[in-house]
DNA sequence: TATAATAATGAAAGCGCTTACATTTTTCAA
DNA sequence: TTGAAAAATGTAAGCGCTTTCATTATTATA
């Protein structure tokens, strides 16, 4: 015990609630007291306390103060793979409205060597969170339907299910935008550069992308889809599009011009271009801040306003339960520059 | 007491380690124990508390663990702002090392409203992780020196401290290869393409930056180093190069080429170059991965290698304190590509 | 079959905090 | 001054787990 007490004292630290208490003479409740700013505490003891804590470098533990008040005072994000430019953004305007709440944040990678709701779910069981932001995780209805049961404030991006709140843009009027925009400019033959079919936002835009077709009344073919081979990131990669490009280039070469899946497929696109010396006309998706930078013409989605409002939505649903559930979409919008002059 | 048990049932969730116990007959220990893994238990009782934990949604709540275990099982990334490549790929490293592991991510932003130092200091105090990531996180000598006492297990990325690990690369170095390169071309008026001033890189950048025309003989001139005006990221944004490079290109002349701070920045000086119709060789730095797609010649940092392999050495120190401290610094390397064609 | 080992389980004491409720102190009107 | 109301503080019971140590069941050994 002695020993335990000099150590305590040689490294100032991992002091208790306890010993803050005796050193100040109060009781611990008071201690608490002055630590979570309640009104009752006369001046001059919370100086007391505060002085004292200040000079042993105490502070409340969080996993103790968690189980005692049953509040954690955190928030969750799940997120697949987090080094992504649409995540990262996103990530950005939630970071943008939890500065001015008192709010921690935990960011949980999705593993995808795992399987997501198992993974999901584990983040719901711990219960180590006041609430959580889905960014782009996409389940089948009936998981939704379990995690439902949980009963903790979910807000989902990117994603839809009318159990929990949701913010998205809708992809498949991006996409219908973008190549409603091309064809209409005269051009017959437009393709999509895709990314892997399999991913959601992808199976959106083809569906906006054949829209356009069908209401310009325009012939549409399979092969306008291209899509590259590399797989890291579902195809959301320079390399992805270079390598679409390429196939365009050299497989398609009727091709006119081309929707792009991302800004960041279009980077590699613009690259396979200038290699093959050829050019066509490209729109992106996303407008990631280099677009602008690039003269990409692309499709906006408001990334930070999403993650934003996202944000203020869940805290609403933290701090009243019983709230609406709701449904935002945003509505993408074409940003003309020079890749499409 | 009824109520709360028929709503219990209903929401099939909040159940407690009792719960478990009782309907499988076993003690709280015994659920404990299969839980955590624990060899002492037959395989007929772990099998009948996992079925009806299973049916019941049950997991441990993760602050009673933390509380009782005095384990957290989780790493804290302290960033200032995330939303910024460097980070982002860093923290891709981070999360490919952490992926074979079982600890959780949590992800501590620096406000920049506040001070740092108390911010850092909140998170350690808090005890609410296994050890700690600091990127970027830049304080002074005696600020360094009051975190130590707290007696977590810290490593730094790109930044140095003597008593906690760190890894980094040659900031002076990097720069010194870049402006080198330019300069034994034959081009006597280079210049470095800046961000603020106030920046750790920036201040390592510009001696290196230096160092080169000392070596190599060649005159330097103070005009020769030159930032944008924006201060957002501390102007590492495209916009701060582009501004800069308008600078230079309308001011300066006279300037044969241009060594720029980051890769974003040489995105928005492409731009600029395009604008004024003008072209300079430029050299970028990190070698972001949109850089190879875009034929930029930059300074390759690892930055994922980094992540990687400081989160490595923190497990290390998270499992063995007394480990020796040890300071890895990378050294940049210099890729050349069209941007100096 | 008896006994010693060994494996499986349980009882109970915390972990460091919050908070309802009880108690003491202070304030202030009469 | 006095007493009631208000403010400040204290007491003690958890929060949901882990873990030590004691106890009981099982297995192996002779």
């Amino acid at each position: 015990m002695k020993g335990i007490c000099v150590f305590k004292y040689i490294l100032n630290l991992a002091s208790t609630i306890y010993d803050i208490a005796e050193k100040a003479g109060v009781s611990i409740a008071t201690v608490s007291r002055v630590f979570n700013q309640r009104e009752n505490v006369s001046e001059r003891t919370r100086k007391k306390v505060m002085d004292i804590a200040e000079k042993v470098g105490y502070h409340p533990q969080a996993n103790a103060q968690g189980l005692a008040s049953r509040k954690t005072n955190t928030i969750t994000v799940v997120v697949p793979v987090i080094s992504n430019y649409f995540f990262m953004e996103v990530l950005g305007g939630i970071q943008d409205k939890l500065n001015s709440y008192d709010y921690e944040l935990t960011i949980f990678n999705i593993s995808p060597s795992k399987n997501t709701f198992d993974q999901v779910e584990h983040v719901l069981k711990r219960r180590a969170s006041e609430g959580c932001l889905f960014i782009s995780i996409h389940l089948e209805q009936e998981e939704w339907n379990l995690l439902e049961k949980y009963n903790i404030p979910i807000t989902l991006i990117d994603e839809y299910f009318d159990g929990f709140d949701s913010v998205s843009v809708d992809n498949s009027e991006g996409a219908f935008r973008a190549t409603k925009y091309l064809l209409d400019r005269g051009l017959d033959r437009v393709a999509m550069l895709s990314a892997l079919i399999t991913s959601k936002p992808i199976q959106s835009r083809i569906k906006g992308f054949k829209k356009a077709y069908e209401v310009t009344g325009k012939k549409f073919s399979n092969s306008y889809i291209v899509a590259g081979d590399s797989t890291y990131r579902d195809g959301f990669t320079e390399r992805g599009g270079y390598e679409a490009m390429i196939k365009i280039l050299t497989i398609n070469p009727e091709i006119q011009a081309c929707f792009c899946a991302s800004d960041i497929q279009a980077v590699g696109a613009l690259k396979a271009m200038q290699d093959m010396n050829k050019s066509i006309p490209i729109i992106g998706y996303d407008d990631i801040e280099l677009a602008e930078y690039m003269g990409l013409s692309t499709i906006r989605q408001p990334m930070r306003d999403m993650g934003f409002f996202a944000t203020q939505n869940l805290i609403e649903r933290i701090e009243n339960p019983k709230k609406a559930v709701s449904q935002t979409v945003y509505t993408p919008e074409l940003i003309l520059r020079d890749s499409t002059e």
